[in-house]
DNA sequence: TTGTACGCGTTATCAG
DNA sequence: CTGATAACGCGTACAA
């Protein structure tokens, strides 16, 4: 199928490709008749410059990706749409990537990058802890949010906005120690984790050790590796797991307010009764937890205000071209009925 | 920044740049040894293939997109899941894109497939009723879920896999004429909306006429074009502005679940029992209105079979290049105790 | 202000 | 099996 080119629109209108070339991209030395005359031509015709071409010469390009790991985790939707307009008022134009499972965060940021010839890239979750050395290959600023980074090396442009994930989590656990709960069951993400989740777990860890509670393996839950991780059916099979072995708990604190939300259900379905019986928290703020009945205890993510910071950070290390220090933005504890 | 090409990568092994890319797409003509020597020496340097240039020569690449419209809409979820699945199983790689809010879907496609060498396109949502004629611009075959899609012309390899929105939705508002309601609210989509809101809202006239009830205008609730559509939020400002207005009904549907949880949470506010003064249903089936209390009644759209259905019809599209008929698949009213 | 010609990094073709 | 070379479609010096 041979597409219509450029040169095609150049012979139409009797001029030279690069005219057309002009026409297309805002050059300024260009008569405005001309312009005006291929520009009509071209939205006669079929014409659809190839991206592929252009970036090959571009070195430039107004651009930056959004790079999503989990493109399911609801937490994400409210700062895209922050990002958005953020990203609109600069005057740059953006899309949304999914990263694949296998992939690698760094790989798929310097693939894209020559692909598109970006200006920047803000991650959306991910995991960077297996490629401290490796970061400084990402030829663009970068800011990652609501991910764990290890430390970033002088080298490199890249920032991150986040949570204190351990803290926030010993937070919440300590609350629910003061509230008198003995026994505080978690669900927790799989056993290698080494993301966020694991962070969520430590939190938990400390929380107890400082209210001298024992801390007893089989009220720490692991995520199955195989299962989706972070979802309300597996916070729901976790439940009914952990109730079927012991019902020996008080409390129960889930890394995620998805999986918060699956056990409840698995909970009110084995009679329980939230808070009387057991009482139930999560992470994250996603806006369902208060619509629910009970409405869940859970930390509130500042998730606006860490997109909009992103999006800051990102700009500022674009026009200064110097490394921005991190930020990380207190999270909310927000005590609803269910605990 | 001079980046590293496979010529280098060639002068380095001492072959030719075509036996580079030989070994680097897996081509058979090419000594085992020679491919081991070069993709070696390729692993130890930092070279990553240009995929601009790549695709640029390309004619063909094996890979699908998934062009979702609101990146949001946690019904996709599911969906995209099983995708990737069948996707895979087919040795087809693929990708999701998000488009964004201006861009046209024909548009889309047409620039994605160009750059990317795409052998199809599966569509997540959007509106297909204004680009009739341009539909068969898009050059490969191409499947619309969750869409309404107007014919298709005779000589464009396209097809779609939705529901009866119009159909499941009467379903519903009969079940609900048939519980006795007599004064039943709806809050809908834009006035402008011409896509499965609308068609949801029709399913609500029809069933109100069958059941020799009254449509008052005053009861349906359009949603404000310039909020997030189909979303908890927008649910719940609808239901406040309702009940501002009138208490005048006993039951209410919303065209989305998103909207049915927020405008829940907007009758509890008030005051209201669900079901008892104000019975409540919603549409799209997702997993939390299961999850809720009291558990929601919605129509379940079947997402994982909308989702295999619409990757098988697309292969079979790909390899017959012929034309498939359109799927219609059936939903399932759920009721549960919100009505 | 406009046109010509070259090169971006690959892959496909074809001759060895 | 391998290497030289011609595209792919566009942007941009440079010349006109």
């Amino acid at each position: 199928m041979g597409n219509i080119t450029i040169r095609d629109i150049a012979k139409q209108c009797g001029v030279g490709v690069s005219t057309v070339s002009r026409a297309l991209n805002d050059h300024s030395d260009i008569r405005p008749e001309t312009r005006r005359r291929i520009l009509e031509a071209v939205a006669k015709s079929d014409f659809v410059p190839n991206n592929s071409a252009r970036n090959l010469k571009r070195t430039d390009s107004k651009t930056i990706a959004i790079l999503v790991r989990e493109i399911d985790n609801p937490f994400f939707s409210v700062m895209i749409r922050v990002m958005e307009q953020e990203i609109r008022r600069e005057k740059y134009s953006f899309f949304i990537q999914h990263m694949e499972n296998g992939q690698d965060e760094v790989d798929a940021a310097v693939e894209i990058v020559e692909e598109k010839r970006l200006r920047g890239i803000i991650y959306l979750g991910g995991d960077f802890q297996s490629c401290e050395e490796r970061l400084s290959r990402i030829p663009v600023p970068f800011v990652a949010c609501t991910a764990r980074l290890p430390d970033i090396p002088e080298d490199c442009i890249g920032s991150y906005v986040t949570i204190n994930d351990k803290k926030e989590s010993r937070h919440l656990v300590d609350y629910l120690c003061h509230e008198g709960h003995k026994k505080i069951a978690i669900l927790a993400s799989d056993k290698k984790d080494t993301n966020i989740g694991q962070a969520r777990l430590e939190g938990y860890k400390e929380a107890l050790k400082a209210n001298h509670l024992p801390i007893c393996e089989n009220l720490i839950c692991y995520q199955d590796e195989k299962e989706a991780a972070y979802s309300m059916e597996s916070g729901y099979r976790m439940m009914k797991k952990l109730l079927k072995e012991t019902e020996d708990f008080t409390a129960v604190f889930a890394i995620s307010d998805l999986m918060i939300i699956g056990a409840c259900k698995a909970l009110l379905e084995t009679g329980k009764r939230i808070p009387q019986d057991v009482a139930a928290a999560g992470f994250d703020g996603l806006a369902y937890t208060g619509f629910f009945e009970p409405s869940i205890t859970t930390v509130v993510q500042p998730a606006e205000e860490i997109a909009r910071e992103a999006v800051a950070s990102l700009f500022e290390m674009i026009r200064t071209k110097k490394r921005r220090e991190g930020k990380i933005l207190p999270a909310k504890l927000e005590i609803r009925k269910s605990t």
